[in-house]
DNA sequence: CTAATTTAAAATGTATACATTTTTTGTCAA
DNA sequence: TTGACAAAAAATGTATACATTTTAAATTAG
């Protein structure tokens, strides 16, 4: 495998399990030292993750991993809110009982695997939801979305050490399948909705109780 | 100014001026030849256009310049429409006179100076729009919209050789300040939801005739 | 002591050289 | 001719070395 590659998803997990506490700032040399490659590949893998909002700049030299932010966790929400449930009603009609399927497989993986990490939550979780967006055709659109994922999914490994949503997103992930099965388009639109306000709502109330 | 900043302009002004036709492969040897600059340059910029879709890969070596396509430039001006008027509708109320000064100095530039080039233009009319989204104070939001603008442009200066929007879009630019300064938030979101569809219409109907 | 300026240190930008992978080309057997 | 396989060429990945820029420290003038 790529070293760039194995450096990427090495990195991004650190991150997530605050391996590097948010607020700090990696340089190129820092981490070619620590993860023994050399500066070409941490250029490359910081740009990417850049590109993901998973490091910023902040002026100086190095990239910063972003601090948690509230404003930022509620505007990530309202982009989500506007965009997944378009999603949803336009790829819902071409939706296969294969693709329901799968998407049932994937969310018996995240239900019966017990030692996931959040690095590994959060992959899964995104292909539970690109599984229902992608017959929509929209190739921006799906683009926009994963990266929309990947932005919370660094959240949602903050949030779950100290709180489950396990069991609650779950639920609603199943009602989703149940609705769409039923092609009830309206209905799954709004406990999609529902679905990622309310997460957001916790979430936020969270990150405001700091 | 760093080299990679000369190459990332340079590179998108060939492209847009059709310099590199849609639909070729640009190799980092190919590039690094040809720009005089080592493929670590290269490669920076190619992951920088790649981000902004100007650049796609096609499983081979190498990155395409992606050729143009009606059902991507409908699909970028439906997220256009998406988020927008969302955007304005947030930062018109605390639009200040001044800001809506500025916005009418680069109306000013746009119409004034004969002799731009479609990247120019591309510049200013973001910056245009911009200047209208800004207040209302959502990073994410304005850089999708950023990204968005960048996509569009690359279609817009391949129109624009054939066709003129320059009148047209400098109404619509106008009205739009016009209701502004009223405060009429609505006929404002109005007005852009009009601008951005029509513009798409007349797009799509002239891709779709080659 | 403060502020400005110089100097040293550290970080990033860039080029070159080499390693690895991917594509292509050419050969041979069926 | 076709298809599989091997050799070559070409392209990208990666490391190291050097250049330039940026940041921090030290020094000195006021």
């Amino acid at each position: 495998m790529l070293k760039k590659q194995q450096l990427y998803h090495q990195l991004k997990n650190d991150i997530q399990q605050l391996h590097w506490q948010p607020g700090i700032v990696l340089t190129q040399q820092q981490l070619s030292a620590h993860y023994g490659v050399s500066r070409i590949v941490v250029r490359d893998v910081q740009q990417q993750l850049f590109n993901e909002g998973w490091l910023t700049t902040h002026g100086k030299a190095g990239m910063q991993v972003p601090p948690f932010n509230a404003n930022e966790a509620d505007e990530l929400a309202m982009l989500r809110l506007q965009l997944e449930p378009l999603a949803l009603k336009l790829a819902a009609p071409t939706l296969s009982f294969a693709q329901l399927g799968q998407t049932e497989d994937v969310l018996l993986t995240l239900s019966s695997t017990p030692a996931l990490s959040p690095y590994q939550r959060g992959e899964l979780n995104w292909q539970f939801h690109h599984l229902l967006y992608q017959s929509c055709n929209k190739p921006h659109l799906l683009g926009l979305l994963e990266k929309l994922h990947q932005q919370v999914s660094r959240y949602l490994g903050y949030q779950d050490q100290t709180q489950s949503y396990a069991q609650t997103s779950a639920a609603e992930h199943q009602q989703l399948l149940t609705l769409l099965r039923r092609r009830d388009i309206e209905g799954a639109c709004a406990v999609l909705t529902e679905h990622i306000a309310s997460a957001n709502k916790k979430l936020v109330s969270y990150l405001q109780n700091q």
